[in-house]
RNA sequence: GGUUUCGUAGUUCAAUGGAUAGAAUAGGAGUUUCCUAAACUCUAGAUCCAGGUUCGAUCCCUGGCGAGACCA
């Protein structure tokens, strides 16, 4: 079964062509829903046809509308001209035909022509400390657009790129040696990737000691910060750990494990996964053969100091440094050999990477380096740019330049959740301790991740945790209470399948939930075309705020026929049904209780 | 300084170039305690500024102003 909005095109092309004897295509008409202040379902804009038709409006839509009426009578019961709108009115017996064909799967139809293969890197950490609360954004965008584009039918690599190596464990390294007196995770009973964190702060404190002493002994700044000792000893480490060491290659391995061993307990108190990961220590020195091949092709060229740099200033951007005159690479030529690797591995159509928009610049660049240098990959590259959340200021920044930790935010959610469902509800006194705290959890992580992907990606945002868990609002946690309340519904009064007959009129509350649920497929390919799951949050909000008027309107223990209550269970089961479909691609439970 | 993203109610967010710019919260006024809610109804409140493109601009273009990011 098609959408209304593309059977509406579709049957409106085929209208005016037929009356005017023209060459419209479905991609020509303009649908939207109907104002609520205006009667009728759909909108068709006529303006566009004004001038190509050379007919004024009010003709225009009494001509089309009444062709439509009258040869697709199944579809449209009436039809209404205001101002250049043509407003249609679908009949009661088209929705509840689809309501019957569709509530057992609300997915039924949902076809993807063109299935893709794709890739999106995500979450991609350093480490040498623990994930901290900005990059839940990235954590939660990468796993729900995934789940978005495999309801889609697209076949999905979920891809996680760690950054392992570098002068930032050697940090933690050098601070563990000189402090740890081989304290272990267990041995300490902290999560390794706090442990290995702490050792960070540890080290940079040093550093800041030690910087100040030697400006006190009259050095300047910059002077300073390259001579104290324990900034050498970092740098000497990763030199011997470049060289292969073994001695520091197995310290690096341990402390890497013990991190990994956090992120993994975080990730899955996240619930998010990925299919593949990738490792900076094994990819840190790739792309060096790319930009030998791009010098035989002439798209870089040598400075006299031997380095080698591409010329960017034809498409508005500057040269670009990709090897250094000693021969080292530098980010950009390892993400040049990351980026063919991955598509030789998995050779897919597009690779996404989400990234946070400070590295606009840098995906920019790298995208269109692949493309001079005509690499295959080049053209599927998508950079999935998000803001930064900021916090409300005060209670969450215990000080300046503390980061706040994802696990800690995560805790602190569930937390909220038992405060206020404890206050709030009433059927939790049925259950057992365990019950309780997964409710918790299912609410706190359910807030925490449809605030976060409410909002447009690329715009920044503020997230305020209270807002973000109340019960009123457009928030996770609604959604939530409104599929537990159609549950207990549905366990109050038995819904006969099959029983349903179209015998009677639609009420208006009936009729635009059913239309809302027929636009879930649309809105998830919508979804998929802009990787945004805040169109969903938005769906899924307006489906559960339209099931509350509905309820309160409607009870249906006081429908006046059988039939009607039947109608109405059938209704609200799909809507329940959608409602989970909908917040499961947010990675987002809903509870049937609560 | 160069490049780039963003500027919408008090606040947090919406609006493929379409009708009177929507929600949610926080206000103000009223009704109520009825199968899971301090609930329901009403009310008030916004497109940063100036040009341009056209039937029509929050959206597209140009120039300012303001915020963030990147590059140097």
């Amino acid at each position: 079964m098609q959408s209304l909005i593309k059977q509406i095109k579709a049957t409106a092309a085929i209208a005016i062509n037929h009356l005017y004897t023209t060459q419209v295509t479905e991609d020509d008409i303009q649908v939207n829903e109907t104002k609520p202040d205006f009667s009728g379902d759909y909108t068709v804009v006529l303006f566009p046809f004004v001038k190509l038709l050379c007919q004024n409006p009010a003709v225009l839509g009494k001509d089309i509308g009444d062709y439509l009426v009258h040869h697709n009578s199944d579809l449209f019961s009436a039809y209404d001209v205001v101002a250049g709108f043509l407003n249609l009115t679908v009949t009661d017996k088209y929705l509840a035909l689809f309501l019957g064909h569709t509530y057992k799967d609300p997915l039924l139809g949902m076809q993807q022509n063109s299935p893709k293969k794709v890739m999106i890197e995500y979450s991609s950490p350093n480490t040498n400390k623990p994930l901290h609360f900005g990059h839940l954004r990235n954590i939660f965008l990468g796993w729900s657009v995934s789940e978005i584009l495999k309801t889609n039918g697209h076949e999905v690599v979920k891809a996680n790129l760690v950054n392992d190596r570098g002068i930032h464990i050697c940090k933690s390294m050098i601070a563990w040696m000189r402090y740890g007196n081989n304290t272990s995770p267990e041995s300490a009973g902290i999560k390794g990737d706090h442990l290995v964190g702490d050792y960070y702060v540890r080290f940079n404190d040093q550093y800041k000691q030690e910087v100040e002493a030697l400006i006190g002994e009259g050095y300047d700044k910059e002077r300073a910060e390259k001579e104290a000792s324990i900034m050498k000893e970092a740098q000497d480490l990763l030199r011997k750990w470049e060289q292969g060491d073994p001695e520091t290659i197995n310290l690096w391995k341990k402390m890497n494990g013990w991190v990994y061993k956090g992120f993994e307990v975080t990730y899955k108190n996240l619930g998010v996964d990925f299919d593949k990961m990738y490792y900076e220590s094994d990819t840190y020195l790739l792309g060096k053969e790319l930009v030998e091949e791009g010098l035989q092709k002439a798209a870089l060229f040598r400075k006299e100091d031997g380095s080698v740099w591409i010329d960017l200033t034809a498409d508005g951007l500057d040269e670009k440094l990709l090897l250094r005159s000693d021969g080292t690479s530098v980010y950009m030529t390892q993400d040049l050999g990351t980026a063919k690797l991955k598509f030789n591995d998995f050779q897919m159509d597009q690779s996404v990477y989400v990234i946070a928009d400070e590295q606009n610049y840098h995906m920019q660049v790298l995208k269109l380096i692949l493309q001079k240098l005509q690499e295959p990959c080049a053209d599927g590259i998508y950079h999935l740019s998000y803001g930064m959340v900021e916090l409300p200021t005060g209670r969450m920044k215990s000080r300046e330049g503390t980061v706040v930790d994802a696990d800690d935010m995560l805790a602190e959610m569930i937390r909220l959740a038992q405060e206020q469902t404890e206050e709030k509800t009433t059927k939790i006194q049925e259950f057992s301790s365990e019950e309780k705290e997964q409710l918790y959890r299912m609410i706190g992580l359910g807030a925490l991740k449809f605030y976060l992907l409410r909002v447009e990606p690329k715009k920044k945002m503020v997230f305020d945790p209270k807002e973000s868990i109340d019960l009123h609002g457009f928030t996770a946690t609604f959604i939530q209470y409104a599929h537990a309340r159609i549950c207990s519904i549905l366990r109050n009064h038995e819904l006969a399948y099959g029983q349903f007959v179209v015998g009677e009129r639609l009420t208006p509350m009936e009729k635009s939930l059913i239309l809302l649920m027929e636009q879930f497929p649309g809105v998830l390919e919508n979804a998929a075309k802009d990787y945004s799951p805040a169109v969903i949050c938005n769906y899924a909000f307006r489906l559960a705020q339209t099931f509350n008027s509905f309820y309160d309107k409607h009870s249906i223990s006081k429908a006046e026929s059988e039939e009607k209550k039947q109608l109405r269970l059938m209704i609200i089961t799909m809507t329940a049904t959608i409602l989970k479909r909908a917040m499961a691609t947010l990675g987002i439970e809903v509870p049937e209780k609560m």
